[in-house]
DNA sequence: ACCTTAAGTAATCGACTGATAACATGTCAA
DNA sequence: TTGACATGTTATCAGTCGATTACTTAAGGT
């Protein structure tokens, strides 16, 4: 039995339609990094034709570019909002702790953080070891705009590295009373592990 | 004209072999991750034909979960000596400083950085995560018998990250004068970054 | 010298990947 | 209405991958 709907197919413009395989290269990439995951594992989630992705983006290294850049781009803007929605002093534990706060809210939704991790952890591939010094140079600086000194803000990247890696190996499901690791996380994400079970 | 030398093939009591196998895949793996090396890239940099180093090592992924491990005890180790050697003072600066250069000794031949980045930065793949959890928690507890608190702890692994990261985008090749990443690679690596240029 | 065991390779397979080419159809201005 | 263009798909390809099978030959005890 074949389908009867003569279903009326809708299109969408290059734009939007584009827009889409962005996101849903970001959720694909996320997974499984950028040797782990096909074109086609990223035309299935869009909902569209493998050969159709391909040609939007030209080539797999292409796609992965745009997305990594994309999912810096939006964790840098969440610390510039911290820094423009009133006037920061580098010397108030208060707007440190803001600061952290914003990257703890970027772990509601990893995608971001791990395409960031995939990105950086791929120095085999020139364009995205290029693209990764680019971009955490430009993290970097927009930590800087802090005031703080540069060993404050190397200390605050070096933390957001820590939770990026346990994201990655999913140690906040895995929490087992006693285990080591259970001690790291607890001390590591703080109030960010119930920020992480939280709905939405 | 074929070769002539009716050459005297000589060969390896399997224990030797597949150690010397280990030892090339964690140059490979080291470079390209889990997805980005095939079991023939290993088989090359180790000299052997690519269905043995899959008969010795089962599957692909056994022998990465064997390599990873093999790097990150090699890490734990390095951890262990400065432990050992004499006593350790929790609140000594000096004891502190030795622990770190322990893992700034590393950064000469970072394969071993690199594989346990790509393990822990693995997380689709069940077994890799796993590995990666148990790993971190056994150098987690390691750095535990400093006698430092757990924050501080955690500080250390923080830091040692953010060193696994930027190797990983070969930034200490990169550093141009005036860029933010050389700021924050100067500051991140101190002194490691002649480590990393000093010869052997 | 012989023959069993173990080290190692060549040949090959089915599955998958990224990319290309050819084709189909919705959209919209004239 | 029509025709040109933009949005999409199907079919296909050459290369690569991990793994299996069958074969080869060095090593070593008797």
């Amino acid at each position: 039995m074949s389908t009867m709907k003569a279903e009326r197919v809708t299109r969408m413009s290059a734009e939007d339609r584009r827009e889409l395989v962005l996101q849903a290269g970001t959720r694909a990439f996320a997974h499984g990094g950028y040797h782990g995951t096909s074109t086609d594992a990223v035309a299935r989630e869009a909902g569209v034709s493998q050969p159709y992705v391909v040609r939007i983006f030209g080539t797999k290294l292409d796609l992965f570019l745009e997305v990594f850049e994309r999912a810096v781009g939006r964790i840098k803007a969440a610390f510039e909002d911290v820094l423009e929605e009133r006037s920061f002093d580098p010397d108030s534990e208060d707007d440190k702790a803001r600061m952290g706060l914003a990257y703890t809210e970027l772990l509601r939704d990893h995608d971001f953080l791990q395409v960031m991790m995939h990105g950086f952890s791929n120095g085999d591939v020139p364009e995205i070891a290029g693209a990764a010094r680019r971009c955490m140079g430009d993290v970097f600086a927009t930590i800087q705009r802090t005031g703080w000194d540069d060993e404050k803000v190397r200390d605050f990247v070096a933390y957001g590295m820590l939770l990026n890696v346990m994201i990655s190996m999913r140690a906040p499901e895995h929490l087992e009373p006693g285990d080591p690791l259970t001690t790291l996380a607890t001390c590591a994400f703080g109030d960010g592990l119930e920020v992480l079970q939280s709905p939405a």
